[in-house]
This record gives C-alpha cells, structure tokens and sequence, in this order.
DNA sequence: TTAATTTCTTAATCTAGATTAATGCATAAT
DNA sequence: ATTATGCATTAATCTAGATTAAGAAATTAA
C-alpha cells in the first residue's frame, strides 16, 4: 500500500483540496497539527525573520509531505509559513489523529524508517551550510534536485541555500563564465 | 522504565565502557550501525572538511544519546566522527539489532516521540544558521545549553556555532565590553 | 617543577557574500 | 494592448566573519 492510500484509509477526515499558485496554506504563530501530502504541484515551507526576509526550510513536489515538525511535538504554534508555488493538489489531513490511529506494527516501523530518513537528510543540511560555501552549496543542490531550477524562481533557491538572489546571480555567471 | 534499561533490555549484547578524554569512538568512512548512550561524562560529534576543519554537529551529555543517523538508515559509511571531550562512561549497543527487536507499541511510539523531537531541533537549527548572525546564535545557544560552557572549550563552541575561535573570541569580548 | 602543547585573545588584513541601486525582462493585471 | 509589479542581472560599496600572525594564559606531559 503507498503512502497517499495509507493516509486516506487511516483518516477518514483526510481532505483533498486544489490550491493556487501562491496561496498560503498554514502561517506561523498558528496551533497547526496538520500535514499536507503533495499529489500534484510543488509547496514550500518557510520561515520570515525580523527583518522580514524569507528562509526557505524544504521544497515538497509530488509524493512529498510538508508540515512543520516543529510544532508537532511541542504542541507549539508553527513557525514556519507553508504556501504553493504552483497550483496544485493536496491532502490536508491531521497528523495527531494519524499517530493515534497507528494501529500495526508495521506501519509504526515504516513511519520510523521515514523520519530516520528525514533525520539524515537534516544533518547533511546542517553540515553542508556549516562546511561549504555558497557556491558548493549550489552545485550540491542542483545535483540532488535536478527537476526543481525548472520549476523554481531563482530567488527560492538563493533562500533555500542561505544566500541573496544577487549572491546566487554572481555564482552562475562565475559557473557559465568558467564553461 | 528509563531509556538506558529499555537498552540493555533490549540487547543484551550492550555493553558498558569506560571511555579516555579525547579517545575517538567512531571514524569517518566506517561502516557502523553502533550507537552510544552516556551515562557519565560529555561527547561529540563531528566531520573534517577537505581542509582538514573541523565541524561540530552535536554534543552529548548525561543521558543522551549519540550515532550517526545518516549511517544508520542509509547504511552507508558513516560521515561523522565520535569522541568524547571528558572522561566517559557510555553503553555501546547495536541500533540495527534494537530496532529490529522493538517490540511492543509503546516503545515504537515513544521512539517516534524521539525523533520526532530530533526532527524539531535539527529544524531549528537549520533555521538559525540560515537566518542568524553569529552572535545571535552564540546567545541561542548559551540559552538552550547553559551548562555546556563550563565543560566544552571554547573552539569547540564556535565550530558547533560555525565560526571560527577567533570570531567567537572577539563576540564574547563585544558583549563583556557592553556590560 | 619545568618544558611542551594547546587554548584564548587581540590586531591587521582579506574576502565571500550582503546591501543598495539601476536596468532590462517576464509575468500578471487592467 | 498597455501598464504595473515582480524577477534576474550587473556593478559599486560595505561588513561579518575568515585568515594570518603573534603573544599570554592555561593544560598536559615529562
């Protein structure tokens, strides 16, 4: 059984809604215990500092989950903005409810082999924006997400990699210049 | 039941060791599904760039618990190294064995609890390097890890931050001076 | 205890990336 | 179709933090 069918047979309240591009689907300072598995389209979730400048956390194209794991465990309010960056389809469904209904083992040991994942996926993010400069960040980026320059503006993917639009400008003419 | 008998109740193979500051646990490019909980003294975490620099990724004190996650689902060579800043005692047991003898749901459930936390810190701490300037994030730090200080040398410090001693040392200058 | 090694600090210089600003292009709105 | 708003690029200037270097303080080893 995929993800999606797991998700619909395991909350019945489990919701499909077609969003527009640019549309914001959850706002920090919410109490948010929802997630939002991505059928068709591409998401983002983010935070915006005191300056007012966006920071991109992740990217969630088709088969994705976004959500913000932060507020999840704490029962905190959201940090993080989520909104779409194309139209597309999602599944809204509450993820406290799915925890409880967990029944078969499993499932529980699946859902331990994802979040490992998404575990590892972090620590390289960390590692990666400790370690290497912009430009390696870039190239690191363009290697693992091949399909999302495509489909992103340019100043999304400065965001993600932790640099200004203009920073990542200079980069590409540096990479096209050097080809 | 606390974490550390759940361990040794669940592998019987776990074994206690006393550990020599500074002696490395565990090496880069190993292959190793080894995980550490610290009953007594401090750890860390961390990797060597191509420049030979150092990266701190986590520490570890009473009651943690250290590995490297990237290694551990992926089973690929592990990227970081282990070694421990103080005399330790730890308990080495296997990660693979233990989830494969998870067996109650509870347990499961608590473990998902876990990571779920992990995932909320490692967010986090994405966030503030993208969006925090150095001193904000040695003031964070100094906030969520008021003990560290006293046991962890100052480098030390600043390469978990992600600057140099230099830098940190001229920080913690600006703020004596503005007190 | 003394010598050797490591850590911390200060200061001078350098640089990756930020900021500001202006221009040409796209995309969207009327 | 025309105007308006947002996006990418280039260039000039600025700055946080890196690098290099050297001395003082603290730890460790002999």
């Amino acid at each position: 059984m995929n993800f999606l069918d797991e998700i619909l047979n395991l909350d019945p309240d489990a919701k499909s809604k077609q969003i527009k591009k640019g549309s914001i689907i959850q706002r920090a300072g919410e109490l948010n215990s929802k997630a939002y598995f991505v059928k068709k389209g591409l998401l983002r979730s983010y935070t915006i500092d005191s300056k007012g400048k966006e920071h991109i956390f992740m990217f969630a194209s088709e088969g994705w989950l976004i959500s913000d794991p932060q507020s999840q465990e704490f029962t905190h309010p959201t940090e993080l903005y989520i909104d779409s960056i194309e139209n597309s389809e999602i599944i809204v469904f509450d993820l406290s409810a799915f925890n409880e209904k967990f029944l078969n083992k499993d499932q529980l040991k699946q859902h331990i082999q994802k979040m490992s994942k998404r575990i590892g996926v972090l620590q390289k993010r960390v590692l990666m924006l400790m370690s290497h400069s912009a430009k390696e960040r870039y190239h690191k980026f363009l290697e693992t997400h091949p399909e999302l320059p495509n489909r992103v503006p340019q100043r999304m993917i400065a965001s993600y990699l932790g640099i200004t639009p203009e920073a990542l400008s200079k980069i590409r003419s540096e990479i096209a210049r050097s080809n």
